[in-house]
DNA sequence: GCAAAAAGTTAGATATTTAAAACAATTCCA
DNA sequence: TGGAATTGTTTTAAATATCTAACTTTTTGC
């Protein structure tokens, strides 16, 4: 069985990209793949034979190409370990969406478990808890809400 | 003049080793980079040759190296991603400081200015505002020292 | 059903990075 | 100072990933 642990980058792209063009078709087609990555075929046909090797997706030359349940279960990893990242570039550190997302792409094959679960639970905590009021605005940066005295970041007053 | 925009991974790992071995020593030796890169000499000496010819290190076979001041400066912008990085995994994620450090030392390539630049800033306010109660406790995960009423997350004691 | 278009493959070239092995220069001391 | 030990280099090879070009298979539309 191939170890999903030890994928290369470009291998976890290539899987993530066909889990994303199976989310809107029923299958990827090898020109889907390209599209999506933005490589021509001769690229993809060399991947599709790694990924096949491994077991993650079921293909043969001229077929289509779908995950195999190993492969679905490392794509979905790396895009919760995408989806993650992204959140909190843009629910925590207010980055527009379309730069988080490429900063996510980038990162998403580098974070570990560990990390990957502490920034889940932070963004969570984050999100919900009605008491913090850290938050961000495009001209003074980060804010705090609360504005009480001694407090110099509560000097600035919330634009909300 | 080099890009120093365009550095691949590698690049960037050399020029930051040469950088931490010369904070311990005045010049940085072959042997030196390739122990704290944990590579053989001959990759470093490859490596050297390229930097050399970016003019971002002061290098001739056989001799020492040092940066240049471009090469100083690629390394420093280097440095402060990657201790942006460590210091939101460990003060805000609570991650312990070896994991931080090497999850940094991926990361560090791959973090745009904006990002970088709004990761910096929200640390700094995490830190300082004496208001927010967002922590990290190795049984709970985060937790809110409120203690308020009508917060589930509150419902959960500060262990502090 | 067949020709043209589209899709996909293979082979070969290039780039990057690193290691192994053999060799050369430098340094260290006795 | 001179030989051993250390340090550093070059060459060669391997792995990964990608592209170009030429070719084959499949699909499409009449």
């Amino acid at each position: 069985m191939a170890d999903v642990a030890h994928l290369t980058e470009s291998m976890e792209m290539y899987l993530k990209a066909i889990y994303l063009v199976e989310q809107r078709k029923r299958a990827a087609r090898v020109t889907d793949i390209a599209h999506e990555l933005g490589v021509i075929p001769s690229s993809v046909s060399a991947a599709l034979r790694t990924l096949s090797k491994l077991e993650l997706i079921n293909y043969a030359p001229y077929d289509i190409v779908t995950l195999t349940p190993q492969g679905l279960e490392a794509a979905e990893q790396i895009m919760q370990k995408y989806d993650a990242l992204r959140d909190f570039f843009v629910k925590v550190l207010g980055v527009e969406k379309s730069i988080a997302e490429s900063e996510a792409c980038q990162m998403e094959h580098r974070i570990s478990e560990e990390v990957f679960d502490r920034l889940l639970n932070f963004v969570h905590y984050y999100e919900e808890c009605p008491y913090e009021r850290i938050r961000w605005d495009e001209k003074i940066g980060y804010f705090c809400s609360r504005n009480e005295a001694n407090c110099r970041h509560c000097t600035i007053r919330d634009p909300a």
